[in-house]
DNA sequence: AAATTATTTAATCAAATGATTAAATAATTT
DNA sequence: AAATTATTTAATCATTTGATTAAATAATTT
């Protein structure tokens, strides 16, 4: 056998394969992205694709579990974080999601296209749901004694991080240029907090 | 020839599948779309969609064209209407879109997907640029003085109007079923205006 | 060094898929 | 009614595309 160089090399190959996979599938999508495009791209032949792989529907999951945990994994430890306050539970998942973000501007639109065409088969990657309904930050909210639901709070956060960037094909006709519009995002890592506070104030 | 009768079977069968068309792009997207899915919703042969649009790319520039419009041309009306107060547009933006998304909650994800796939090709029937740099809505704006760039407002109302309907997904797993989604929209269309004002007041 | 195992490639397959063609049917015009 | 035009269908094409196979090469073990 060839244990530990196999180990070695195939995460090489592997890893070249990986990632070429999630930049082609995160740029075009499931049904747009082509398996030679894949190969082309990691610089491999597309048997070597398949060898690795078995499929281009396992190495999608594959890709998919790792975009979902980019996405979505920023949140579950702050959300969770006894030490903050909800206040400084706004800043930081604006600062750090926004950060994200720039570098990962076709993340977001990405798996939410694929979540909707099967919602079933990621449902267990997500756990949304335990994560969130017993999340220290909805118990601080609880504790205020708001009339409103927490998770409108959530989605006024999660609206206003990522949907300029779920928006900027169209956004950025609009702002100008990339300059521009990277601009009014490094304002907005200020602003957002600001604006969840007054929420919580009034609520 | 048979141009009276053209004409009026023509628009029926013609519609027939553009609204099958329209309703295949829309769940699965271009790529995940056949156009044998398009003819068997349509209830017709195959061959007679390429005999109305000459090809599955034709037919989707209209179905996009139409999709655009939906999704967008809600704003326009509104955002130059000199009648109103910024406060009044904030509410008929919202109810309106919310009214809108309820009965199609898969609009935006889908065009917002696929304007990623080639956001030049649609450029022109965006036009968000001179839709809204000229707007009255921004006009109302800057009378107001504000140091906030009149797009962080647009960005605001939009994200928390239509992003938890591109999350839907997601936040839905987290929500529980269709009834308490819906419950959560009905009570946005209150709650965002509202949000917006303090915005507005502190600006 | 020989044998074994792992990796990579070129060639090819089979199914899916967008599109066309030729013929049949229906409608319209003359 | 005959001729013309429009619509629809069944059958078929050509290409694309995901996947496999058999052979070549490289690495590892014995």
């Amino acid at each position: 056998m060839a244990k530990v160089v196999k180990a070695e090399i195939d995460l090489s190959t592997e890893e070249k394969i990986k990632e070429a996979a999630s930049k082609v599938f995160t740029k075009k999508g499931y049904g747009n992205a082509r398996t030679r495009d894949i190969a082309e791209e990691a610089g491999i032949n597309l048997a070597l694709l398949n060898y690795y792989f078995r499929s281009k529907e396992k190495l999608f999951d594959i890709v998919m579990a790792e975009r979902i945990q980019k996405l979505f994994g920023i949140l579950t430890p702050i959300l969770n974080d006894t030490a903050t306050t909800l206040e400084e539970k706004f800043e930081k998942i604006t600062e750090n999601y926004i950060n994200m973000l720039i570098e990962h501007p076709d993340l977001p639109i990405f798996v939410l296209s694929e979540l909707r065409n099967d919602p079933e088969r990621f449902a267990d990657r997500l756990q949304a749901k335990t994560h969130l309904t017993q999340s220290v930050f909805v118990k601080q909210l609880q504790e205020k004694g708001t009339e409103i639901h927490p998770f409108h709070f959530l989605m006024n956060l999660l609206g206003m991080i990522i949907f300029p960037f779920v928006g900027k094909p169209v956004l950025q006709t609009v702002t100008g240029g990339e300059e521009n519009y990277l601009a009014l995002m490094e304002q907005r890592k200020k602003l957002i907090p600001e604006w969840l506070k007054m929420m919580l104030a009034k609520a």
